[in-house]
DNA sequence: GCAATAGTGTCTTTCAGACAATATGCA
DNA sequence: TGCATATTGTCTGAAAGACACTATTGC
């Protein structure tokens, strides 16, 4: 009997023009060859020390991208997913600030509005969706849209980014509050935002001691 | 190249005397024979249409049990955590009602404390682990501990469920207004606990359309 | 000064917990 | 009636949202 086949897959978000959008690649072989897909690929009994460690490598072969946060999805498995036969993927998320996916600046990497994408190969639209659904859901009430927003970033710009994530605007005064509470901002001392014919406003870092995990809030936004 | 091993692990839990516990069988082949684990087996690309699939063949077969709830947690891998060479196991936890398994009489399972066991095999250790911390997070937001308290149940019955769950008392009035809003319950009409020296409670039932489905809460209980 | 956005003070509404009163079964 | 637990009403404090006011920049 045929084996099992073991891949990964990699969800990598960011967020462009208010816009949350996926990468795709081009498939290079068989399967979908030439079919915009999910970067992704086979574990390396020598090479991954895990399915995570798989993730990271697929996604620095073939975007050369350095992800600041990655975190198990899901596993999709079935025999008709792949045409090849029995499949399992485990998959992973990643999100990522555009200027990273921006200045790594892969020419295959192709960012897609999350919605957008038709005929994709395999289950890739579930995938998507199924990671969308998760990002969502966990911006209510983390950190986690920070890892979108850059290495430094305004208040303002920050609840822009839970905005575009969550679909609703958000009341500022208590934004203010929550991000104060959860007490995992810290200015970058002398540092505002420019530009604007307005007043700058200060600019905050990730706490460092918060770079790796994340913050959870007891109430949500 | 050896093949990757591709398995799936089931952690059934449910609650004893408002205690957390798992179930637990004696391998009955290498590796690890006659040792206490978790519940698990290959996948059979010829029986099973997914992992869930397998995970609940698994269930069935080897603890005769169908579960109310089945979810996928995580999926644990790497060349250690199997003697037999690198491996993936993709892990289900599922939810039972004491009663359920009690009745279903299976000789071989074992019921044991979530924090007792010591000496488990592969990582079946931090499985559980990983299982009973998606649980009581998953609690504080959601009506999955409904799935713990059995067919019908009262509401102060349902209460020591939530309270064991998430180890901290809870107040009796925001609990039942939270149950409300939820709207997840319906009175099993005429029907009250008995049996005490005191007033019987109503019982409830959770709404069939929501038998398969979580009910999530904006704000925790 | 004016436009535009940042940041803050405060009032109001909403929600959760405390407390207590009432309800209902059994001995 | 008295005890034990269920159920509900009401008060109070905390948290969230609405609104408006002040602050700071470029023009």
């Amino acid at each position: 009997m045929q084996q099992i086949l073991c891949t990964v897959d990699v969800v990598l978000l960011t967020l462009q023009d208010d816009m949350l959008k996926v990468a795709l690649l081009r498939r290079d072989r068989e399967p979908f060859k030439g079919v915009a897909a999910l970067p992704g690929g086979f574990i390396r009994q020598q090479d991954d020390a895990d399915t995570r460690d798989a993730a990271l490598r697929v996604l620095r072969d073939k975007t050369a991208i350095e992800p600041p946060y990655l975190e198990q999805l899901a596993t999709f498995s079935g025999p008709a997913r792949d045409p090849r036969g029995w499949s399992v993927s485990v998959v992973y998320y990643a999100l990522v600030p555009f200027d990273v996916i921006d200045s790594a600046g892969h020419p295959d990497v192709k960012l897609v509005g999350v919605d957008k994408p038709v005929g994709l190969p395999f289950d890739h639209r579930l995938i998507i969706d199924t990671a969308v659904a998760r990002l969502r859901s966990k911006s209510q009430y983390s950190s986690l849209p920070c890892y979108l927003a850059g290495e430094t970033f305004t208040l303002p710009q920050l609840q822009r980014v839970y905005e575009a994530l969550m679909g609703e605007a958000l009341n500022k005064v208590s934004f203010r509050r929550k991000m104060t509470e959860m007490d995992m901002l810290e200015p970058v001392e002398g540092a505002f935002s420019a530009g604007g014919a307005h007043r700058p406003a200060q600019l905050y870092r990730l706490k460092p001691e918060l770079r790796d995990r994340l913050t959870l809030i007891e109430r949500g936004l």
